[in-house]
DNA sequence: GCGCCAGCTGGAAAGGTTACCAGGAAACGT
DNA sequence: ACGTTTCCTGGTAACCTTTCCAGCTGGCGC
């Protein structure tokens, strides 16, 4: 169907290592038949079949993955088109696959793209055990984790400073003003445990102390869960005066559950979210930036591609404290 | 380095065609001998080599490409996650690039992918000609655009109801006593010209009709741009009591624009946006369902790869009006 | 002028898989 | 019991590319 190589010789009238050679720009070649051929490449619209050419031993394909939970979340999505510019930039494709938080589905992902020879593994991996992974690694495909690190395997990681955003979220707070304080904990592993120790300590260091009662973790990490939660919080009869959102969504539902009492409560949440400036009361937020993880992570990977062997790389990224002018207590 | 059908083979002591007779499930294939060879391809941890299997003549790769321009965008955002889960179910992996509405980098992009022999290719097309793909259809790679049509080649398109979705926008508007409304377009191709035209004609078989000097076609389609053009509007002597924003993005820069007058003025937009609804004053909103289309998009193109050989198909979404209680006439 | 080297070209093998063909054994019918 | 059919298995070719090797030609040095 598809024109090939032989075609591409047959129409010039030459070998097929000569055409070989042309394609891939080899310099041992004269520049009359580097004419004729390109000549034949041009007529018979020939495209050169990176399949084919990827099952050669010791080649790698270049197509690298991405394994992520949803794409819906902004923070991924823009972690993802960073992920494949750099890739592409490298001649590399990508391939994305979504494992929604469920570790049967990832590994039935990450079987599916290992059998596809992908160069290169990203994943931003759930709470299971990755220890599934090791003969992957060990046949030479790379493996990089994204936000958040995997247990059961070293590989190589880049994640943001959760315990220094949130402290800085806590300083923030501390320095409005702020003494009691709501947190809203996302039901995740890593991440947000890390953010709400960060954010304990730094209170600890200002010689201020968490209220545990007003720490409040929720089994879904959805805007439902945590506005419902926070409603909660502020029913209290000595309400916070703050309220500390561990992630993106978290803060939305914490937005939801002040409506009206925005000038009596302050907010800060982690992860930048589209409009957070434009809300009733603008929301101060920690955050990450996704695309430097994504870019982060394929360069990992393409180091990784050309062989690098040394031990595994732990990225931190720092966090940015976007302040919105959500601190002042006003009631 | 990884084990190849061929070390299956001899760890089972058995011939190559029958481990992949097993390994495709083939029903010719004695219980004894598929235990046997199950038992090797289980001990050398044997993963078959997609490139290699998809390299056979007919074969085609179970590998679908969605080329778009913004994964930033939650519309898209929202496709592609569609897309990737319903390609996913039938067996097909998804390949992600990305043409940021630059002509050139999205005929790159299309050599790239079709160099990787893709099944086939979900495009959001920019406004360039793409009769260039016209050799690729013919070579056997269908072709489904999204979002909206190209020129210069027939294939399968799915769009949403852009001129209904603004129709119904537009009598939202006059339901609630508009007669003055500003409108921002941005500057792109097909949708938000349909949009407007929708716009337009409801005003009109409504009796009513749009002051082309309240309407305003923007240069670039970020927010800030909508923002400075709305600014501009509520700044005349007799401004608009309702605007009307042809993109999301639009839509954001509007509310922006519009703070602190957020009761004087209603703004209405085309595509829904996370947080539409904790906004200062609701937005309501024109949602079209970009998962539908990226379902839609898989599914026309897993028929054409099955054999189906029809004209193009054209695919319109409908969209649904979502009132956020941002019609009302304050000032 | 002859030999040698460099430069260029052609051909063949390899890589992992599938499809097809042939062959062997067992079972069944007569 | 013999022939035939069915069931199962093994081997081989083909897919498209790259790599390596061999061979050829022309030029240059002595």
């Amino acid at each position: 169907m598809r024109p090939t190589m032989t075609d591409v010789a047959a129409a010039a009238g030459v070998g097929l290592g000569t055409v070989s050679r042309v394609v891939n720009g080899d310099p041992a070649v004269s520049p009359a038949m580097r004419e004729r051929v390109q000549a034949a490449i041009d007529a018979t619209r020939y495209r050169r079949n990176e399949l084919a050419r990827s099952i050669r031993p010791g080649q790698t394909s270049t197509t690298l993955a991405l394994l992520l939970g949803d794409l819906t979340n902004p923070f991924y999505a823009r972690m993802a088109k960073a992920a494949v510019a750099v890739a592409g930039d490298a001649g590399y494709a990508v391939l994305l696959s979504t494992a929604d938080e469920d570790p049967a589905a990832e590994q039935r992902a990450v079987s599916e793209l290992v059998g596809r020879r992908v160069a290169g593994l990203m994943i931003v991996p759930d709470q299971g055990d990755h220890a599934y992974l090791a003969p992957e690694v060990e046949l030479g495909t790379p493996v990089v984790f994204l936000d958040r690190p995997a247990t059961g395997i070293e590989a190589d990681v880049v994640v943001i400073d959760n315990e220094r955003g949130s402290a800085d979220a806590a300083r923030h707070l501390i320095a409005h003003g702020h003494h009691r304080i709501g947190v809203v904990v996302a039901p995740s592993y890593y991440t947000t445990g890390r953010r709400l120790r960060g954010f304990r300590r730094a209170l600890r260091e200002a010689g201020d102390q968490l209220d545990n009662s007003l720490v409040r973790h929720l089994d879904v990490g959805s805007a439902e869960a945590s506005a419902a939660a926070v409603a909660d919080l502020l029913a209290l009869p000595d309400p916070p005066t703050a309220i500390f959102a561990t992630t993106g969504f978290l803060s939305q539902g914490a937005v939801l559950a002040m409506r009206g009492r925005e000038h009596e409560v302050a907010l800060v949440g982690f992860d930048d979210f589209p409009l957070a400036e434009l809300l009733p009361v603008p929301v101060t937020v920690v955050a990450g930036d996704a695309a430097a993880m994504g870019e982060q992570a394929v360069r990992l990977l393409l180091a990784r591609i050309a062989g690098e062997s040394g031990p595994a790389h732990r990225t931190v990224l720092p966090t940015r404290l976007i302040e919105r002018g959500s601190g002042e207590i006003h009631a």
